[in-house]
RNA sequence: CGGGGUGUGGCGCAGUCUGGUAGCGCGGGCGGUUUGGGACCGUCAGGUCGAAGGUUCGAAUCCUUUCACCCCGACCA
């Protein structure tokens, strides 16, 4: 993509009326764009970063067996009355309408209802499972105040996978599959070291469910951690009881601020039965279908990613997210340097590495300052110093100085 | 939802206390000098001061109502 034909631009200054870091600088930087409070408009660069954390999750989810749908944001009354989630008394995040004909409708804040309802035209024997399916939805959440920029909106995007299992067992087995998955997600994009499966409170149905719990600054979240023995402790659960199950002592653990960037549930039979999901077995019976729920806030995950790895110059994305791989810095506007950067950029392009062109007739200083800001991992220039010693400088966005390569050694660090 | 703060060109702000018809920086247009870490000179365009109502000869400024945004707390499958 070339600079210079790109529509947004990027800001020296921040707007004051965020204090979140991630939507200062996704601001300035021109990746979001603030409708309201807790709703934001992904630009194109911060929409190639939403895209490429989805297709990891995707893959992710893929390899366990999930397949993707999309439900609709619009939801029926009914459903959620079966489960006494309509009432704004149980669920306080609802955003409600109603149809030209008086009918109520909900908008969906979750789809756990919808989709296992629907589920019920599919799954009628022992054969149609295990049933694993997931989606990229935009929830929306009424919440009474939404914070942290991208962190916490009223509208956000959510990979939401579910699973659909013949007994207990079997859905313990997948239950472990997921959160292997999951974890593989975070690993891809960077959070690995700093990422835990953390106990949490299982709500009506469970003891336990299990959050994934990323450790920043920024988060909302307390928990309890042993980085040892890998193992976390939200503190809304933690308890001398809580302890004793999970065989660990008070004092082996240290209290962190986190994010929640995931969050996973076993539904047992129970919504199965509210929702009437019978299945018939092997042995002719009729059974309640085992549900469980899977959730990863995928905007979240980008605003954690950007609170755990900017610094004092801007962002910094790791390689398999960032817009684009390569920033390329054009410098000077002769001619001569003009048509070897346009030459490199056709070249890196066709090796199928993502380049960003800064071909615009700017100063150095600002290309530079703006390669920062954004992030791009690579920084690349051309210019007559370069041109004339045959060779292309590269800098690595977390490094200090650059490198002069030539164009071979040049292709085989971008890894074409 | 409780407490606190803020709304003035696209962005960041001053002016409000003490009413006299809006200013600065960034950004944008044009002309020129520049070109390896956000350059500089000249010039031009752009705002009925969040909205509505009121007081006054006159309101960004005073009064009333209202909307929005931010922060702290509460809430948070």
């Amino acid at each position: 993509m070339r600079l210079s034909k790109l529509f947004t631009k990027t800001r020296k200054d921040a707007p004051t009326d965020e204090t979140a870091k991630n939507a200062q600088l996704l601001i300035k930087a021109g990746f979001i764009h603030k409708e309201m409070a807790g709703v934001y408009a992904y630009l194109p660069l911060g929409f190639k970063v939403l895209e490429n954390i989805k297709q990891i999750v995707r893959e992710e989810m893929s390899a366990v067996g999930g397949h993707e749908l999309i439900m609709t944001a619009i939801q029926r009354k009914e459903l959620w009355e079966k489960t006494d989630r309509w009432d704004d008394a149980k669920v306080d995040v609802w955003f409600k309408s109603t149809l030209k004909n008086g009918t109520d409708i909900g908008f969906g804040w979750s789809h756990e209802e919808p989709i296992t309802d629907m589920m019920r035209n599919y799954l009628s024997s022992y054969r149609d499972l295990p049933a694993y399916v997931h989606q990229f939805q935009t929830k929306l959440r009424n919440e009474l105040r939404s914070k942290s920029g991208i962190m916490r909106g009223r509208e956000f995007v959510m990979n939401d996978m579910y699973s659909y299992s013949v007994s207990e067992e079997a859905h313990k087995a997948f239950y472990d599959k997921a959160t292997v998955a999951y974890l593989r997600v975070f690993e891809r994009v960077g959070l690995g070291d700093i990422t835990f499966l953390t106990f949490a409170s299982g709500g009506a149905f469970t003891q336990f469910s299990h959050e994934f719990q990323t450790i920043t600054a920024a988060g909302e979240d307390t928990v309890y951690l042993s980085r040892k023995k890998k193992l976390a402790i939200n503190e809304e659960v933690l308890s001398d009881e809580v302890l004793a199950h999970l065989d660990i002592s008070r004092d082996e653990l240290e209290e962190v601020k986190t994010a929640e960037v995931g969050n996973i549930f076993s539904f047992g039979a129970t919504k199965s039965e509210q929702l009437d999901l019978y299945f018939v077995d092997e042995d002719g019976t009729r059974k309640p279908v085992i549900l469980g729920s899977y959730g990863l806030g995928v905007t979240r995950l980008m605003g954690v990613i950007v609170e755990c790895f900017a610094d004092d110059k801007g962002m910094v994305w790791p390689d398999n997210i960032a817009p684009a791989l390569v920033y390329l810095a054009r410098i000077g506007d002769i001619p001569a340097v003009a048509s070897a950067a346009d030459e490199l950029y056709d070249q890196l392009t066709g090796k199928g590495i993502s380049v960003l062109y800064d071909d615009r007739d700017v100063r150095p200083g600002e290309k530079f300052a703006d390669a920062d800001l954004m992030g791009i991992p690579y920084r690349l220039v051309v210019s007559e110093k370069t041109i004339s010693s045959g060779q292309y400088e590269l800098k690595k966005r977390i490094e200090d100085s650059p490198k002069l390569l030539d164009k071979e050694n040049l292709i085989k660090v971008l890894g074409a």
